[in-house]
DNA sequence: ATAGGGTTAG
């Protein structure tokens, strides 16, 4: 190393050391500073501020990691009266970017060190340091000192970094405030402040702003204002704007930058616009692996589980390797569609990538395995954890509701709870879905009582569950009176409520309620028609049910899911409709499964019309339902028209492919005891007795006058399976005891 | 002589 040369060393002046300590840049090795920062101590030239200065920011801009301590030691063995604005400044800059609590304090040591003034650069360095630490307090304070100096706030460096301040602290107001009063913008300050709106979701501000720079200053515009503005309006209605946008940069030719092609797809993802954002995807020069991400969990997030899954192996086979991002989407669409090998797959590259650390990562596998109904695996990962955090407890508690296990949530709650961890809004929602679940109403109102004591509010998405919560235990009166107090309405707090209403038999004020939420601006989704659609099938309201079914597409732009047809195919049949839901069926183009033929085939059995039901029975019969019940329906329509042959052809299908029914079960809560009734058996303690009085209760129903419809079964031992299904129960009752 | 603003997109 030519600058270990002593003798020469020896002869350097001041400006040649300067000059040597410059040449390597930050790619420097630490080694080269150390020794240069060895003769300035033997010689002396350290207590001179120029030099000592310039090692400061030699340790401090080392890559990849910044010599923090020993550019404090430098700063130290300068003496006091030595130290000029310099020494405080070149140490205050790094420390507002990588230690900005420290950056702080070091700044109140300038004010009270009494031999410096702050210079411009201070202020600079210290609202970037409030921004950093999220300090309103000391950022507040900085800026008050700073106009008492007029050289500082003119200057256009420190005016932009005031305004990334008030940016970063969420104060969008102030920070307009600042870019209008600055004497003298530039490239950074049109896309800081377009940036900060960004931020903030302002979406028609950002835009607004841009086309302002693009009158008057278009030779500012820059990659990075682009991408500002492309996230400004990355909102499910920014569209309009977004596809201005994409007009834009494809005009300026910046989609050359593979940074803005990424914003820009990010904004037909954000949009919903899948279909746009696969084009941007698939005509790009460039990708990378943010690219891939956004595509990856753009899918995931726009319920698109299996093309996530298919871009993450596409991905791969490109030769890119997975980030966290790309895992947890992929993680998050292995759980919607519970894909477990794939999920799995994605564990594996976690350990070997070293993701599985990060919480968030962890969680999503937590996620993943709880939702694949692997509870065990879930729980095996969640128990290795050394602290668990409130996200992972969340995933826990979440997975335990998406499995069906409302008890196991619940338990779990009550665990987290006596070992002192403070529950997030989205841990209570996740509960209140297992009280809704099991129509839990003295935990879900224990619940509400913890929202109060935590302070959690009514807003998302802590109030729809509440909400939701006391409509599903049959309280609508609460479900609306918190519905009426949640601060903001969103299309889910309505569809909650919506849903609550036509599910207590309400269907008349579910639509009512349909039509405000129009009216206030709020845009119907999927889950919205789906509740709107079973309003109008409880109420056996044909035509309007077919009006929203075409509203949904023509109005909204929304494609018909399963459950929208099914819905339909539901409106129809409960009509007598059948043979227009058979032929709607058959109108559909996407892929059914065996449901919608299941919905006729049991729509069949009461309206006691076999041609229709035999079909859909028979098409249930080429699709190889496992659903035992289909069999059953099947074979009694044949035996009930003595198409022996037909019966013995099901009953035979039935038994090759192994299909059985799980008998019904139901239970009852009563003194904190679980009594559990199963179908066939008289397992009960008390079973002689409660047959007694079920006989009692039968007679008294039909001394009443109720006479239960006949059934067209040849075969009751079959039939009383198959009506087990069913939701008139007492018809059961009633034929097995009369 | 030495110290300065924004690291965007998942």
């Amino acid at each position: 190393m030519a600058v270990a040369a002593a003798p020469s060393a020896r002869r350097m002046s001041h400006t040649q050391f300067i000059e040597l300590l410059r040449r390597g840049g930050a790619s420097s090795s630490p080694r080269h500073g150390e020794v240069l920062h060895g003769w300035a101590l033997k010689s002396g030239a350290a207590s001179h501020a120029p030099v000592a200065n310039s090692l400061i920011t030699f340790y401090s801009s080392l890559l990849p990691r910044p010599l923090l301590a020993a550019a404090f030691a430098v700063f130290d063995e300068i003496p006091p009266l030595s130290r000029d604005a310099a020494s405080w400044n070149s140490l205050l800059n790094p420390l507002s970017r990588h230690r900005p609590l420290h950056a702080l304090s070091h700044f109140r040591s300038m004010l009270s060190s009494s031999t410096v003034l702050p210079s411009p650069h201070t202020f600079a360095a210290a609202f970037t340091a409030a921004a950093r630490a999220a300090s309103t307090t000391a950022g507040t304070a900085a800026h008050a000192l700073a106009c008492k100096i007029p050289s500082a706030v003119s200057n256009v460096y420190v005016s932009t970094s005031l305004l990334n301040m008030y940016c970063k602290l969420g104060i969008v107001s102030d920070a307009r405030r600042v870019f209008d009063e600055m004497p003298q913008r530039n490239a950074f300050s049109w896309s800081t402040m377009v940036a900060g709106y960004a931020a903030e979701k302002c979406s028609e501000e950002a835009f607004d702003l841009f086309r302002l720079m693009l009158g008057e200053c278009p030779y500012e515009k820059s990659e990075f204002i682009a991408t500002a503005v492309l996230s400004a309006v990355s909102v499910p209605l920014g569209l309009l704007m977004g596809v201005q946008m994409h007009g834009l940069v494809l005009k300026d030719g910046m989609l050359d930058f593979v940074s803005v092609e990424n914003s820009l797809l990010t904004m037909y993802v954000k949009a919903g616009c899948m279909g746009a954002a696969l084009h941007v995807f698939e005509s790009s020069r460039e990708r990378n692996s943010i690219t891939w991400s956004a595509m990856i969990t753009g899918y995931a997030q726009n319920g698109e589980a299996d093309s996530a899954v298919h871009m993450f192996l596409h991905m791969h086979t490109a030769g890119f390797a997975p980030t966290e991002f790309t895992l947890v989407g992929v993680l998050n669409s292995c759980s919607d569609l519970g894909a477990l090998a794939v999920g799995k797959q994605a564990h594996g590259l976690m350990v070997k990538l070293g993701f599985e650390v990060q919480m968030y990562v962890k969680s999503a596998l937590v996620d993943m395995y709880a939702k694949c109904g692997c509870i065990g695996d879930a729980k095996e990962g969640f128990d290795q954890l050394y602290e668990v955090d409130i996200v992972l407890w969340t995933a826990m508690v979440a997975g335990h509701v998406q499995n069906g296990e409302h008890e196991e949530a619940l338990t779990l709650y009550a665990r987290m709870d006596k070992e002192g961890i403070i529950p997030s809004n989205l841990t209570i929602a996740s509960v209140l879905r297992a009280c809704a679940g099991i129509a839990a109403l003295e935990p879900g109102k224990q619940l509400h009582t913890q929202i109060l004591k935590y302070g959690l509010g009514l807003g998302a998405p802590v109030g729809s569950a509440l909400s939701t919560m006391y409509s599903k235990c049959g309280n609508l009166e609460d479900g609306m009176s918190v519905f009426r107090r949640m601060p903001n309405r969103d299309v889910i707090a309505w569809n909650s409520i919506i849903s609550g209403f036509s599910q207590n038999g309400c269907g008349n004020g579910a639509l009512d309620l349909f039509e405000q939420m129009k009216m206030e601006g709020i845009v119907p989704d999927h889950i919205t028609f789906i509740n709107i659609l079973c309003a109008c099938s409880h109420m056996g309201l044909v035509d309007r049910g077919w009006d929203y079914f075409r509203s949904m597409t023509k109005d909204y732009g929304l494609t018909p899911r399963l459950d929208h047809y099914a819905c339909m195919v539901d409106i129809l049949s409960r009509a007598g409709m059948l043979k227009e839901a058979k032929d709607f069926i058959e109108s559909i183009t996407i892929d059914h499964g065996t449901c919608l033929w299941r919905i006729v085939l049991g729509a069949c059995r009461s309206l006691r019309d076999f041609n229709v039901g035999a079909y859909a029975g028979e098409r249930l019969m080429e699709l190889g339902t496992g659903d035992s019940s289909a069999y059953i329906l099947l074979s009694n329509i044949y035996a009930s028209q003595r198409k022996w042959n037909d019966v013995e052809r099901v009953r035979h299908l039935m038994r090759l492919r192994g299909v059985n029914k799980d008998p019904g079960c139901s239970w009852v809560e009563l003194n904190s005891q679980v009594h559990v009734f199963v179908v066939g058996e008289q397992q009960h303690p008390e079973s002689e007795n409660i047959n007694a009085e079920l006989r009692r209760l039968a007679k008294h129903v039909k001394d009443e006058g109720y006479h239960p419809t006949p059934k067209f079964s040849f075969n009751e031992e079959l039939d009383a399976l198959a009506e087990s299904h069913e939701e008139d129960q007492l018809e059961l009752i009633s034929a097995a005891y009369s």
